[in-house]
RNA sequence: GCCCGGGUGGCGGAAUUGGCAGACGCGUCGGUCUCAAAAACCGAUGGCCGAAAGGUCGUGCGGGUUCGAUUCCCGCCCCGGGCACCA
């Protein structure tokens, strides 16, 4: 009597024998094609949800089924173990980020080896380990030889719970921290900035060559750098008498054609030139109280556009350099100074923001771009001065039009990237007063944390040579473990650490106290698999030139700009340092779906987190990596329902019995194709090939859910065979092929019960996973006949059996003598036919 | 406001160079087995009308193209996500 399928006898013993096997060891191997395949690696929170199962299962599949398809293939994974959750963890329980990172990779591992993931042992890598940090101080180190490294004062994000500044990339949605969801504050300090504005151009371009990626991505990241093509525009000022001063502001403009239609100035309330322009006058307390208004605007308010428009005027002005004309300078909330120049031309007639403020403020608005179709049109056309300043508009007009009231220019068309504002702009190129620019959204990234559980940034502040880098020899700065957390303790409460000496100079110096941003690490560990225990290098170029770039990335949707945008800038430096070849990181991208519970995230809040290890201790890992893909598509989020999780429990034991059943007879040896000659043979065997092709293409186009199906559908197949031909015509080995298929098609799935079934069961010598990925045979697959639906006026009137290969000429012939069509052609002439061959024949007829 | 993604049975989902809507699974109902239950197996299962044969409606809504539309076009509605005073 075969053994019921009971997942617990065997999938633990399997996870043994793998890694005494050594199963998932792989070194470079010149003979086969590579794969790289790579997940993205979890923060060690201690628990594993069933967004990890997700995920890593993903993975586990496409590396499972890559090895089968004959790819030498690396799949590691690490742990992303700097962070704060560490110390804010410690504080709580009173003991050492370090003590509680350890303990949770370390269940968290223990989890994921249950799940039976593929894992390369010998590339694990941990981000907090000296061994692996060391290196990101010696890129901090190369990028700062190259100039990508700067120190600056700016205003910066700082997230209050936290206690640390933010990269821009790392405040979401309405200007809430990307971790905590605290509303950040806007300070003004000196922070370490990586210079990835340096690439914003190659990181937009090469946006283009990433086909293997979801178009939503990267549009995020398209929008995240945000390039704009305009020109610079120099604006003389005024002093206080009127006169010009021979200085000049610059702006930044998209629309250069509109120029003649600037009727007012504007500086951000931070803007530098604000208070020596007002100093002393009528106007100060004016333009000091929209500054001040500005500051108390929390960053939410002002970036979700919804702060009221405020400004004040300055007393001054500057010159249009196009008319000569003289615009009085305001200060408003509305203008930025983080983008651009921080100072703006206003058109209040070609834009929404500047004509709601001089609707508010009385101020002129010539129309300058007049639409054909507007009755401003031909009142306007042809008429080179300003005669009208004011428009019987509700709103500002920035499409394309003609241009009027605008010198010479007038009668050209105007509008984005038009004639007009090339025009504009070659004029003041001439001049000298203008030039072609184009603008980025994107800032440098700030990666300097005030934070203890990170990684320290390798430099030293000398009061004599300034900023010094730490020398090469002496990394690794090692991060002390004596800083009490639980006091909040940050290095710079540690006078051990940071006394130091200048290595330039040798006087008394301090070292560096903040630590890198998480996501530094995060930006290479993927060139550290290629060669994690290296001790002399981050890694070799040979390993690094092997392997990357990653083949296939699979992660959360959430790091669609943050940790992608990062590792792209840091794969394009390496590559520019000759670290490695790759310009681009990762080829295909996959961002798996949320799995949520009635709807909702789960989460230990709401208390409906369901404990992917619960699941395993009831089902087995096999059962619920399995069911977790057969649910949905891996890029669409899913809802958690056990009762399907049962469902493919039974899948998986009808799957075990009937391979159990068909191997208590002896091996038939290998099937002859052309021997089954009964037609429910040759239906199994047309199942099996076609089932083959199915998965095959499926698993190749993440279609894990229909792959399963089909597997299902197979299995059925097999089985109705089995019941039904009748006993002494069966075939046995081609159940015993179909069998084995069915083995082979699922161990990426449910790898624990096929190597059971495989080696035990079906008694092979060798592991199922080291099994060359069964064949189809399109010949086989194919039916030889083939049902087709034969419509009348549009309606399925009959069913017409017909060899596959049947011609055009048959096929309209069968159809239209069937009883039941001429039924419903009785009465009426038919005007045409229309054969599909394969699929269907439609009859059009009328009376 | 702008840009993506989505809307298909009781549920998850399948089907796209336009060709039989609802594969596969869950659930439900009925049956076999059993003293009974569980497990397992077999069968039915979009709505409406009908005893049945069959008919008819049906892929968010309204139009259009076509012999034929879940698929293509036009105009909307709803849900989810991203961006948003970016000059």
């Amino acid at each position: 009597m075969a053994r019921p399928y009971e997942p617990h006898s065997f999938e633990e013993k399997w996870q043994s024998v793998w890694d005494a096997e050594g199963l998932y060891s792989v070194t470079e191997d010149p003979g086969k094609p590579k794969k790289y395949v790579l997940e993205m690696f979890p923060y060690p929170s201690g628990d594993i949800h069933m967004g990890h199962v997700r995920n890593y299962s993903i993975g586990d599949v496409i590396a499972r089924f890559s090895v089968m398809r004959g790819y030498s293939v690396l799949h590691p994974i690490g742990w992303d173990a700097f962070g704060l959750p560490a110390e804010n963890a410690a504080i709580k329980s009173c003991t050492h980020p370090a003590k509680w990172t350890y303990a949770n990779i370390e269940t968290q591992a223990a989890s994921f080896r249950r799940m039976g993931f593929s894992y390369d042992p010998e590339r694990m890598v941990r981000s907090c380990d000296v061994e692996y940090y060391r290196w990101g101080q010696w890129i901090f180190l190369k990028f700062w030889e190259r100039g990508f490294v700067e120190r600056k004062k700016s205003p910066v994000n700082w997230c209050p719970s936290c206690k640390t500044v933010l990269a821009n990339e790392q405040v979401i949605g309405d200007g809430v921290c990307w971790r905590c969801k605290t509303p950040v504050e806007k300070r003004e300090l000196e922070q370490w900035f990586f210079k990835i504005t340096e690439y914003a151009q190659e990181l937009l371009d090469d946006l283009d060559t990433l086909a293997g990626w979801p178009e939503r991505v990267k549009t995020m990241q398209a929008n995240w750098i945000g390039r704009s093509e305009g020109a610079e525009v120099d604006f003389e000022v005024c002093d206080a008498g009127g006169e010009p001063s021979g200085e000049t502001i610059t702006v930044f403009t998209t629309r250069p054609d509109t120029l003649f239609g600037c009727s007012f100035f504007l500086l951000a309330p931070e803007h530098p030139l604000v208070s020596a322009l007002v100093s002393g006058t009528a106007h100060e307390s004016d333009v000091q109280a929209v500054v001040k208004a500005a500051a108390r605007e929390t960053a939410v308010e002002r970036a979700s556009g919804e702060a009221e428009k405020l400004g004040a005027f300055t007393g001054r002005f500057v010159v249009n350099p196009v008319n000569r004309q003289k615009v009085p300078i305001w200060v408003s909330n509305y203008v930025l100074m983080e983008y651009g120049t921080g100072a703006v031309m206003a058109v209040p007639s070609g834009d929404q923001r500047d004509f709601e403020f001089a609707r508010k403020y009385g101020l002129p608005i010539p129309p300058v771009i007049v639409a054909e179709d507007d009755s401003l049109h031909e009142k306007l056309s042809g008429t080179r001065e300003r005669v009208m300043d004011d428009v019987p508009w509700a709103q500002a007009y920035d499409g394309y039009g003609t241009m009027v009231q605008s010198g010479q220019f007038t009668g050209m068309r105007g509008g984005k990237a038009s004639e007009g504002m090339k025009a504009v702009t070659e004029w003041l190129e001439s001049r000298g007063q203008g030039r072609f620019s184009i603008n980025f959204r994107l800032r440098d990234w700030l990666i300097s944390r005030q934070r203890y559980w990170g990684n320290p940034i390798p430099a030293i502040h000398c009061p004599v040579c300034g900023l010094v880098p730490v020398p090469e020899d002496r990394l690794p700065v090692v991060l002390p473990m004596d800083v009490d957390i639980t006091r909040g303790e940050t290095l710079a409460d540690h006078p051990e650490f940071y006394e130091t000496t200048c290595p330039r100079c040798g006087g008394p110096a301090r070292r560096e106290t903040d630590t890198m941003d998480t996501f530094t690490c995060s930006s290479w560990y993927y060139f550290r698999y290629c060669d994690a225990r290296n001790d002399a290098q981050a890694f070799s170029r040979a390993r690094a030139d092997y392997w990357m770039p990653v083949d296939q990335y699979i992660g959360g949707i959430e790091h669609a700009i943050l940790h992608l945008l990062y590792s792209r800038f840091f794969t394009k430096v390496f590559a520019d340092m000759g670290l490695a070849a790759a310009r681009e990181p990762f080829t295909n991208l996959l961002t798996q779906g949320m799995v949520k519970k009635d709807g909702e995230t789960m989460s230990k809040s709401k208390g409906n987190v369901v404990a992917p290890e619960d699941m395993v201790a009831k089902y087995g890992a096999d059962a619920l990596r399995a069911f977790i893909l057969f649910m949905a598509p891996p890029d669409k989020d899913l809802d958690w329902n056990q009762d399907g999780l049962e469902g493919m429990s039974r899948f998986l034991g009808r799957l075990w019995r009937y391979v159990s059943d068909v191997a208590e007879a002896s091996d038939p040896g290998p099937l002859d194709s052309a021997a089954i000659c009964d037609t429910a043979g040759k239906a199994l065997l047309r199942e099996r090939h076609r089932v083959t092709g199915k998965v095959t293409d499926d698993i190749e186009a993440f279609g894990f859910n229909t792959a399963i199906s089909a597997m299902m559908e197979l299995l059925n197949a097999a089985g109705d065979y089995r019941r039904d031909a009748p006993a002494g015509s069966r075939s046995a080995a081609l159940e015993r092929d179909v069998a084995e298929t069915l083995v082979l098609l699922v161990a990426p799935f449910a790898p624990h019960m096929a190597e059971e079934l495989w080696r035990e069961v079906l008694g092979h010598p060798g592991s199922v996973h080291r099994e060359p990925w069964p064949a189809s045979d399109p010949a086989l697959a194919a039916a030889d006949e083939v049902e087709i639906a034969v419509q009348v006026n549009g309606k399925v009137r009959a069913k017409l059996t017909i060899a596959a290969d049947a011609s055009e000429d048959a096929i309209r012939e069968a159809a239209l003598g069937l009883p039941k069509v001429l039924e419903h052609l009785e009465g009426l002439t038919v005007r045409k036919v229309v054969v599909v061959p394969g699929k269907l024949v439609s009859v059009v007829a009328t009376a």
